[in-house]
RNA sequence: GGACCCGUGGUGUAGCGGCCCAACAUGCCAGCCUGUCACGCUGGAGAUCGCCGGUUCGAAUCCGGUCGGGUCCGCCA
């Protein structure tokens, strides 16, 4: 990463508050900034001055400057000042260790009060005080001052300069693409903005770029990228906000591991130059199918700083004619029924107090399971409320399967496959952060592909595409691409399309999405056999992705990109799992700018020249 | 759409039927102090306990509603 720029002086300071070292002693210097705290002693004021770059220390002397100690008595927290003055080695013993400028001092001759300053709502100055984030929110200008989101935005800033960087360097084009488009079907809902120029149409905010990005594709811009904002009203998370960034990219005449390998060697790159203290756990990194994801850790996006797989225990309890016979009935009816029965080992948890297993079980009811089985091992037995039934094979399988070992905890989940996994696997994400298996500061990034291309809907009798609509089918599927029939608006879930995988692939980092993107499907005739599949009538077709589908009758390349959330990755890299945390104005779980106040009620004039009006709103604000 | 948690001087918390016209820390204001760096010492101001209603002789405290914030499920890539 480049320094920063040498010099930062303006006509109100030669230097920064960061920048003074004993080098400079003897030499006069000119800072400004905040007023970070100060110590008054009556002849004698310290003033700690802070700015985005550091804090140094301002020695005010009523005996060598009375004008300046008479203004800075007057000073308070926040105040924004000049000071004028002479940098000073500090007295042998009165260093800071804490400040990179404590071996030095600005004596000051003159202090000019540039701002005053209302006392802040809450500690500018305190790095570890707790605030209410609603209060944080609301004078975001403030909280932005302390150190913690200044560091963040600072770590966002570099991400985003490397990632420029790297696309740069490797041959990409930066291109903007607009934010007043047309409703893309992406699944989520859409922000709608009515047009004044044609009253009674609407745009739609962009979900993502992605119609546009493969645009630029057919449009011959083979290699595409944008750090773009995209926008979806559905409800708020931690990790979601209705306005976000990604990374967005897009590349022609590739193949599935072309792009993979050039997204993961930007992403290895990235890392490498915003945190290159954080050790990257895998190189290359793993790759999973996604049943092997599932089957293996319950999650299309495993966190693999820890091991703790899941297992199956049906070969434990299963007789040699192939029937169920663990001796405890809910497990043998499960397999009977084609059901699974999975478990997971947690080490050193088999002490765990009845209040632990019942938090567990209410958590695994939660997540949908029907109840949680546990088993703890000591004196190199099974024991638990269900252990007695169990027979002694089922016993000795189900330790050498678990791999348990004295004191340790095993849960068992019997139900559907899918459900097993997934229940196991939100347990196994609970269980680590208790147990605090991962390494706070390792990257454990790693892909996972091969999704299902679709996914039945009962209520629409059609077959959604699990993750992205123009998602490509992995080439050995693509007869899968129909139906039993051969009509492709005779659909049933027993369709061949059920059975066919996208070359779609998910960029996960500790446990989180990181993004996601995929090879598209480029061909007209299949793009068009796709969409059918997914219930779009002809008329549909032309009517969302008219544009795309006639683009794609004039040549369109081979191509495949992938969109990475940009805020989750910024804050997964300043160890937050909240993306307010470095966004400079996030809003609200319910929407609300709390410094701005917006949403708020729209102007009557403005809604009257659209010829808008608001029907059947509860009560306006 | 649903479940749960939180709301008390500027800030963070305590108090959870009467001991509370509310306690502690910090901040704020005033005074003193020439080597501090979370300076120290002395004094002072500052809260109708989110809001509305109910229960009760009595409510910060219990109940209902409502508003705001958060976590999660649904939703969302």
């Amino acid at each position: 990463m480049p320094a920063e720029p040498a010099s930062l002086a303006t006509p109100y300071r030669t230097h920064t508050c960061g920048e003074l070292r004993t080098d400079g002693a003897g030499a006069s210097a000119r800072l400004a900034g905040w007023v970070h705290r100060r110590r008054d002693y009556g002849k004698l004021i310290f003033i700690d001055l802070r700015d985005r770059h550091g804090i140094t220390q301002v020695v005010v002397d009523a005996a060598d400057a009375p004008d300046a100690h008479d203004v800075a008595s007057r000073v308070r927290s926040e105040f924004v000042i000049a000071v004028e003055g002479v940098v000073a080695n500090r007295q042998p013993g009165t260093e800071n260790p804490k400040l990179a400028t404590g071996a030095v001092e600005l004596q000051a001759r003159d202090v000019a009060i540039l701002n005053e300053a209302k006392t802040p709502p809450f500690y500018v100055n305190d790095p570890d005080a707790p605030i209410d984030e609603s209060l944080r929110l609301r004078y975001r200008y403030l909280d932005i001052r302390r150190e913690a989101m200044q560091r963040r935005l600072l770590l966002r800033s570099r991400l985003v300069q490397a990632i420029r960087e790297v696309h740069h360097a490797t041959g990409f084009v930066e291109v903007e693409t607009p934010n007043l488009i047309k409703s893309t079907p992406e699944g989520a809902r859409d922000f709608i903005v009515p047009s004044r120029l044609q009253p009674g149409t609407v745009y739609a905010l962009p979900q993502s770029p992605q119609q546009l990005k493969q645009l630029l594709m057919v449009a011959g811009i083979d290699r595409y990228f944008q750090i773009a904002r995209c926008f979806r009203d559905e409800d708020l998370r931690g990790d979601r906000q209705p306005e976000f960034t990604q990374l967005d990219l897009e590349m022609s005449f590739v193949d599935e591991p072309t792009v993979m390998a050039f997204i993961e060697r930007m992403v290895i790159e990235v890392s490498r130059a915003t945190v290159p203290e954080r050790p990257i756990r895998q190189v290359p990194f793993p790759v999973f199918r996604f049943e092997e994801a599932m089957e293996r850790f319950g999650s299309d996006k495993p966190d693999l700083r820890f091991a703790m797989e899941l297992f199956d225990l049906a070969p434990a309890m299963t007789a040699d004619d192939g029937r169920p016979e663990s001796g405890f009935r809910v497990f043998d009816e499960t397999l009977a029924n084609g059901g699974r029965v999975k478990g997971i080992t947690a080490p050193g948890m088999g002490g765990a107090t009845r209040r632990q297993i019942d938090e567990l079980t209410e958590l695994s009811r939660r997540f949908g399971a029907r109840g949680l089985v546990h088993l703890s091992v000591a004196e190199g037995e099974l024991h638990g409320p269900i252990a007695k039934f169990l027979s002694v094979g089922t016993r000795t399988g189900i330790r050498e399967l678990a791999g348990a070992g004295e004191g340790d905890l095993v849960l068992v989940v019997a139900d559907t496959g899918e459900r097993a996994n997934d229940v196991l696997g939100r347990l196994r994400v609970e269980l680590g952060a208790r147990l605090e298996l991962a390494d706070p500061d390792e990257l454990a990034y790693c892909w996972v592909h091969r999704f299902p291309m679709y996914q039945w809907d009962e209520e629409h009798r059609r077959w959604d595409a699990t993750h992205n609509p123009f998602s490509g089918v992995v080439p050995e599927d693509e007869p899968l691409l129909t139906t039993v029939s051969g009509d492709l608006d005779d659909r049933s879930p027993r369709d061949p399309a059920g059975r066919a995988r996208a070359m779609q692939y998910d960029i996960v980092l500790n446990g989180w999405e990181l993004g996601g993107g995929s090879v598209r499907i480029w061909r007209h005739d299949l793009l068009a056999r796709s969409f059918n599949l997914q219930g779009y009538t002809l008329e549909q077709m032309r009517e969302r992705f008219g544009a795309m589908l006639e683009a794609f009758e004039y040549g369109a390349p081979p191509h495949g990109g992938i969109a990475l959330g940009v805020d989750r990755w910024a804050a997964l890299l300043s160890y937050q799992t909240n993306i307010r945390e470095v966004m400079a104005f996030p809003k609200t779980q319910s929407g609300s700018d709390l410094m701005l106040e917006a949403p708020s009620a729209p102007d009557e004039e403005q809604f009257a020249e659209l010829g808008l009006r608001f029907v059947g709103v509860p009560e306006k604000r």
